[in-house]
RNA sequence: GGCCUGGUGGCUCAGUUGGUUAGAGCGCCGCCCUGUCACGGCGGAGGUCGUGGGUUCGAGUCCCAUCCGGGUCGCCA
């Protein structure tokens, strides 16, 4: 029968208790870690989410009652313990906190029993995740979890600190909005008063931080959930948590140095991590060209290297062939990684196919100095000599080589540089490597739709010496766009935005849109420009990324409180899930499924 | 949607070329124990091997389908 807390105040958190409290009498509440029973003596670790603290009855000189309470306790139960801070009796606990100290009980209450969790509630559970994600409320128990929801409560207060200090205010903008198709698939959401018409939950509030700065809000920002409808991975998820902000009268640099700035404080504040500033910039050409990404993970070098050139005049087909498609040759260094095994080789031969590339050529060079390649007998000694010397190769080196157009092989590269990485354990997450990836090209080709679309979004504004280019060579058109990027993880983006029409009016003729359809989808922004706008910029950080980086978790479920798994269901509560006829009634929705999945799971058309 | 990978007592796993009654550690239950903290000792319960079909004298193991997770490609302006 469950006791209530009638007459008592927690007057403590478990691990607030130090030896500075010794022979204070003090009440405690929490969970029931661990019940150790020794007949006549019982402790009993009690856990809240500042940590565990023992508690201890003896037989001799506890209340038959309390001690009859003690030794019903059971993993998970809630307790209350009044009693008085004592030094150990016993040795000291070097693993906890309160190791040297425990609480003599003089009154003990069973407020809530618990059934035997179906998992152990203890740090670095190896418990798996669909069960854990099942039983979400005791996964947050444990300790790891707690620390990353704290971590994250403690990021948001500080980048709130930080903005407000800044003179940003922080301003709510809407949830149901309006379907802008371009971009990522929206959540919609009907409308019951204007049926057959859809709101679509937020992808970002973009449009919506543009017309606060029309409206004079000249620093705005805001921590705030965005929705897409896309597939899941182990860094996304459908309804994700961005720090959003908005500038007035500034340029990119204003942006980024702020920003830097943000960074700095937050990172130094909640994990204690130093960034010097400034933090480097890259261009997207250089990112790519040097990296084969443009979210390079800077943690290690290996940089690609264009050997195009050297290799212009050899018979290897591969190598001749994409040269000929207006493709490039580039390839890797892997240091000291000569003696591969073939089958190693191999895997990241097929590696590399995943991503595109037909094959994979490599060059071993023995520690004898020669050579074992997969191409050599296509190429003279010379032209081999002057291709290690071109990879800066060494005795004891593995030179890899792709061969295809420009896209495939930074892409192929790119990736390859990143397994071989973490192949060898060069990936240390402790470690902090921030960079900015300057330059964006403004638009790019969509082989599907066969028209330009904008790489970030259509409001970005492109760089003044390439504003020309729009009118004869949109492709080559560099914009104002800028990434953060953290550990090869994209942390964040913006930009400059266009705030002259004729720029906007271009900007959507290379898009495909015509003017009337521009101001379907976005006349109330266009409307606005029309009464005076103020030069802006922006950028978004994606909260789960920064936090997941800074917890060192594998995934950003590790710093969700509630995540959804891969299908974008949640297995707590079973969302989303069938409605009733009548609320499908009111909203005078018609289901057409094709499919519907069946309660046995089973599939009928 | 494609590819890869996993599903065996409550949890984590082992389970050989298909062959008796499917094992271990932890947890759980009972008894004992006054300085434990990965407590200890003794005893015990607990498994439709994700599900459905098939092959076979015989299936945890082989085949097909399917469900539920994870990774990744596509997708994510």
């Amino acid at each position: 029968m469950a006791e209530t807390m009638k007459g008592l105040k927690r007057t403590h958190r478990c691990a607030e208790l130090t030896t500075a409290n010794l022979t204070e009498r003090v009440t405690v509440m929490g969970w029931v870690q661990k019940n150790r029973n020794k007949g006549g003596l019982i402790f009993v670790d009690l856990r809240d989410r500042s940590g565990i603290l023992q508690i201890v009855l003896e037989e001799s000189t506890a209340s038959k009652e309390n001690f009859e309470k003690a030794e019903r306790l059971r993993s998970e139960f809630v307790i209350a313990v009044v009693g008085v801070v004592q030094k150990r009796n016993g040795s000291v606990n070097e693993n906890l906190a309160t190791g040297e100290i425990e609480i003599s009980v003089e009154e003990i209450r069973i407020l809530s029993e618990s059934e035997t969790p179906p998992f152990p509630i203890e740090a670095e559970s190896k418990t798996k995740e669909e069960l854990r994600l099942k039983y979400r409320y005791l996964d947050l128990r444990r300790p790891d979890l707690q620390r990353n929801i704290i971590l994250r409560s403690r990021v948001a207060t500080k980048i709130r600190d930080f903005m407000a200090k800044e003179g940003f205010l922080e301003i709510e903008t809407p949830m149901l909005t309006k379907s802008t198709p371009e971009g990522a698939r929206d959540y919609l959401v009907p409308s019951r008063v204007h049926p057959g018409n859809f709101y679509a939950l937020p992808q970002s509030p973009q449009l919506f931080k543009q017309l606060l700065m029309c409206s004079g809000y000249d620093r705005y920002f805001q921590i705030v959930k965005c929705f897409r409808d896309e597939d899941l991975r182990a860094d996304r998820q459908p309804e994700f948590t961005q720090v959003d902000m908005e500038l007035s009268f500034v340029e990119v640099d204003d942006v980024l140095e702020v920003n830097e700035r943000l960074l700095e404080t937050v990172f130094k504040d909640a994990i204690g991590i130093d960034i010097s500033l400034p933090i480097p910039r890259i261009t997207w050409q250089e990112a790519m060209d040097q990296y084969g990404s443009d979210k390079p993970d800077t943690r290690f070098d290996m940089k690609l290297i264009n050997v195009s050139e050297v290799v212009k005049e050899c018979e290897f087909a591969v190598f001749s062939g994409a040269l000929m498609n207006g493709g490039s040759v580039r390839g890797i260094n892997a240091k000291g990684q000569g003696e591969m095994p073939r089958k190693k080789i191999d895997a990241l031969v097929e590696f590399a196919k995943g991503f595109g590339a037909k094959g994979l050529a490599y060059l071993a060079i023995q520690s004898d100095g020669t050579y074992k390649s997969s191409f050599s007998k296509f190429m003279s000694e010379e032209q081999l000599s002057s291709l290690v010397q071109a990879m800066d190769g060494e005795a004891g080196d593995l030179l890899l080589f792709a061969a295809d157009k420009d896209k495939v092989v930074w892409d192929v590269l790119g990736n390859l540089r990143l397994e071989i990485a973490r192949n060898l354990e060069l990936l240390d997450k402790s470690q902090y490597k921030f960079i900015w990836v300057t330059e964006f090209p403004l638009l790019e080709w969509n082989e599907d739709a066969k028209r330009f679309v904008a790489m970030h979004h259509p409001f970005t504004m492109p760089m003044d010496e390439d504003l020309e280019l729009l009118d004869t060579n949109p492709g080559a058109v560099r914009a104002k766009a800028y990434d953060m990027v953290l550990n090869g993880t994209e942390l964040g983006g913006g930009s400059v935005r266009i705030f002259q029409s004729d720029v906007q009016e271009k900007m959507f003729k290379v898009l495909g849109f015509t003017i009337e359809e521009a101001y379907e989808r976005f006349g109330f922004l266009l409307n606005a420009f029309k009464y005076g706008v103020p030069p802006h910029a922006g950028l978004a950080f994606g909260l789960d990324r920064m936090i997941m980086l800074m917890a060192q978790a594998d995934s950003i479920r590790e710093v969700i409180a509630f995540p959804k798994v891969k299908d974008a269901s949640c297995l707590l509560t079973d969302a989303p899930n069938i409605v009733d006829r009548v609320q499908l009634d009111e909203l005078q929705i018609a289901l057409n499924l094709s499919k519907v999945s069946s309660c046995d799971g089973s599939v009928v058309e």
